[in-house]
DNA sequence: ATTTAAGCGAACAGTGTGTTCGTTATGAAG
DNA sequence: CTTCATAACGAACACACTGTTCGCTTAAAT
């Protein structure tokens, strides 16, 4: 809405350079595209390129930015659908292989193969920010754990990613539905064997997957927070 | 031995360049580092370091291929020792622990925080390509699985170098000793619920982390492959 | 002592980066 | 339509790094 007072041509400038970051990263990886590769495709002036962006990182990070607004967009659709009285149970899991799977030329350019790992460290740190938290509170009350939190908790964050970009490098040969499945199968065991099986139910990660009231509030910030990296 | 016939400065020369690499990652991170770095602090001539190496990769690899023959001697070792009766039951895992906290200060250059990926995603093909064989012989039997071989393959990988490279990170905050038990606490229930308990104890993964005979084998070739990436 | 070749270092063309600045042209506002 | 602000342009710049070449020096092997 306040995009209303922008000038048309800022618009329509960042689209050009996005698009271009985004078919040469698909066609060559990211490492492999430089500004002079992108002005060319994007057909901007040099001059132009470096007055929007500091440089190409972060003309990525802001890429993915636009990313998770999409996502955070989704989430709130959902929320939304639920408070209709729908009580559709989220699963924050299946809906990030969802909403990866939709857009997955974009994440498929940022997280496959082909991407600098700037993006994967990114969400590692941001994922792991938002996990350990949750597990430390529901691992108070216990003194000693076979295995430590954080070591837990790095395990899970790198298992969902590692997935991910597995899923995305071989152009997603199931739905997401079976990928989170998969998921869930392979680290609640995992989960389990590390703090105990009460535990992860108490934390409220439930047999299906979906989360219990309280996590759903921590869960659905993800992605929430506009605090940058770097 | 036959090393016997290189010249002296050969050797003189790659030793400062790989040494000078090495601190120059530790300091800043194999990204960061330029060629000019390199031979600066090598205190070598920028055409003797090109009649060395084809580029900074190459230098990379050279080096993570003398790790690699570290390794292989080390499990040489090992392997002897148990030819004259000890029988100390190989665990590949717990030897990698050991080795690279040996060897951390190289590790931690490699394939810590600061390391470029391409070692990490070499590693990553490399114990993929050994791992899965032996799990696709394993389940040949059974008709269908909740996960895909390929998907528990990858699974697996990537959990142990996630916890190799965290544990690197943090200047291993735990032994080599407790990490392998990490490992295997985290792991072993995720292939069991992947596989099928059965077929996990008639892989030849016992209790203990140890392996059973023939799989041994294929598990000691970890690493003695030459053949290179890129 | 002689020979071999490793190492040196200066110079090079090439590519990319990030900045500056005067000019052009295009949107926004009246 | 005119005016005005400013986005975009593009050429030029200084800088950094790469990878190669070549004649010279020097250390090793014999």
């Amino acid at each position: 809405m306040r995009a209303k007072k922008e000038d048309r041509r800022i618009n329509r400038t960042r689209k050009l350079i996005l698009e271009a970051l985004m078919s040469l990263i698909i066609e060559r990886g990211y490492e492999n595209v430089t500004v002079q590769d992108i002005i060319d495709r994007a057909d901007v002036g040099r001059s132009t390129f470096y007055a929007h962006f500091r440089d190409k990182d972060e003309l990525l990070i802001s890429w993915f930015e636009h990313l998770r607004t999409l996502f955070e967009q989704q989430q709130q659709e959902l929320l939304d659908a639920r408070k209709t009285g729908k009580e559709p149970g989220l699963n924050i899991v299946l809906d990030l292989f969802r909403h990866t799977g939709n857009h997955h030329r974009l994440y498929k350019a940022v997280a496959g193969r082909q991407s600098g790992e700037m993006i994967l460290k990114y969400l590692h740190r941001y994922l792991t920010g938002l996990l350990l938290p949750i597990l430390e509170d529901a691992v108070k009350k216990r003194p000693s754990l076979p295995i430590p939190v954080e070591v837990t908790t790095h395990h899970l964050v790198s298992s969902l990613l590692s997935l991910m970009t597995w899923w995305l490098d071989r152009n997603m040969p199931y739905p997401p539905e079976k990928m989170e499945g998969m998921f869930r199968t392979l680290v609640r065991p995992s989960l389990e064997a590390a703090l105990g099986k009460d535990i992860v139910q108490d934390a409220g990660i439930t047999e299906d997957g979906g989360l219990k009231n309280e996590e759903v509030v921590g869960f659905y910030s993800l992605f929430a927070d506009p605090s940058c990296c770097r």
